[in-house]
DNA sequence: TGAAACATAGTTGTCATACGAATTTGATGA
DNA sequence: TCATCAAATTCGTATGACAACTATGTTTCA
């Protein structure tokens, strides 16, 4: 087995038998090279490997901790990818949004309150209201995420996030399809809210499964043609 | 920004921006570290971040390569870390479950030929046939990931496997609770394959769907009790 | 007494160098 | 043409050194 496995399994090991919990602080690069039998380049590397999939976090001067572990984090630890994606796999994970999307309406249709219907309900005007790209696609965000939140569920939430990442990040070109996409899109948001506001979960997950199929059927329509992929859709720290 | 950020960055903008596709092969590490401009030890720390995350493949003494960015192989990255979670965690995943491997079994009752039938009718014979807690678990995992990928989306098996790798993890200590488990679960597949050997989408949805939620029971059930886990759940290389 | 400033030790971040291990390539020879 | 071997290339690992940052305890001053 190579250093970096020997690192590897090592840490793995200590949180999976529980000598590390959520929260405790590693001991230092030097003590875990003397434990483990390794270098400290090859115990940093596994560090990291561990660090982007969302199990530890490093801190400058002061330590590595375990992270808390929430099912969410470790599924968020995709986003820096899913950007990677060519274009057949943005379309299994649409697939797959047509699963989670209708189910998490469902969820926060038998879940949701009547400020938060309140509130949805401004976010819609709001993008209504607006022409600029960033707004929409901003607003858009923070309508579905919502949402999914009011389901109840972190791990949903968080995959439904990185799955809808992808999409997001294209803008259709060409004018007339822009207003057209919207217009649905708006109508689409619309009949979501209805459900919800009705409490009935079987006509919030019809409409959100609708959505979802527009999105596809947008996707699908550009994926043979021009396509502009707005930058790399991960922020710099 | 880190030397770290600055290698990462630099790396996935190379892909990003399509100057390094599926397959082809990095520079070597020498030469990433003049064009990035850092040292090759902070260089290897941000290639092992994305091995980590499925997007690089290295090979000792030949280089490091771009995987294929299949959806299916990142999503399969996070296989490393579900073993980590918490109970809490993995309640949060079965419900991911209860919504997806339904939409698998509709989606493979609409799909499935009959050969493919016959093989899932012998391993539940085998499984219905055997005692061993193992042979159990390989047979169980056989079943379920052959109908998810009769459904014909790559990313949604990965998806599944790796939510369902926790459960099987965990072996029922008391004898009668597992005699009785077994039994419900024996019945929850048969149910699964008829609606599968009938070409019934909605059957076939249903029966997965009460298959999960027998495991989630089981889950929550000795959540609160005694439980052994079943080592890491992750093979060495 | 309280708080701000400082000094110190400990920890991670980065770099440079060296050499071992595996692969690839090209030359050599039958 | 093919097999074999040697050399070059590349990644794997270890070590040492120092910078950057944090945490902690101490000193100093109001």
């Amino acid at each position: 087995m190579s250093a970096l496995d020997t690192a590897l399994h090592g840490l793995r090991a200590l949180i999976a038998d529980g000598a590390l919990r959520p929260g405790d602080r590693l001991p230092s690069e030097g003590e875990l090279c003397e434990t483990l039998g390794v270098s400290r380049g090859s115990l940093r590397e596994a560090i990291r490997m561990l660090a982007a999939l969302g199990v530890l976090e490093t801190r400058h001067g002061s330590g590595s901790y375990v992270s808390e572990l929430r099912a969410a984090d470790l599924i968020g630890s995709l986003s820096l990818t899913v950007g990677l994606l060519p274009m057949a796999g943005v379309l299994e994970l649409t697939e797959l949004r047509r699963v989670l999307e209708p189910h998490a309406a469902a969820l926060a249709a038998a879940r949701i309150d009547a400020a938060t219907i309140e509130t949805l309900g401004g976010v819609l005007d709001e993008i209504e209201a607006s022409d600029d790209f960033e707004d929409h696609s901003r607003l858009d965000h923070a309508f579905h995420m919502t949402i999914s939140e009011v389901a109840g569920n972190d791990a949903l939430t968080s995959l439904i996030d990185v799955l809808r990442s992808r999409s997001r990040a294209y803008r259709i070109p060409d004018a007339d399809d822009a207003a057209e996409l919207k217009l649905h899109s708006d109508a689409g948001h619309r009949a979501i809210l209805r459900g919800l506001a009705a409490a009935d979960p079987v006509a919030a997950s019809a409409a959100a499964s609708a959505h979802v199929a527009q999105t596809e059927y947008w996707v699908r329509r550009y994926t043979e043609t021009d396509i502009v992929a707005e930058g790399s859709a991960v922020e710099p720290d």
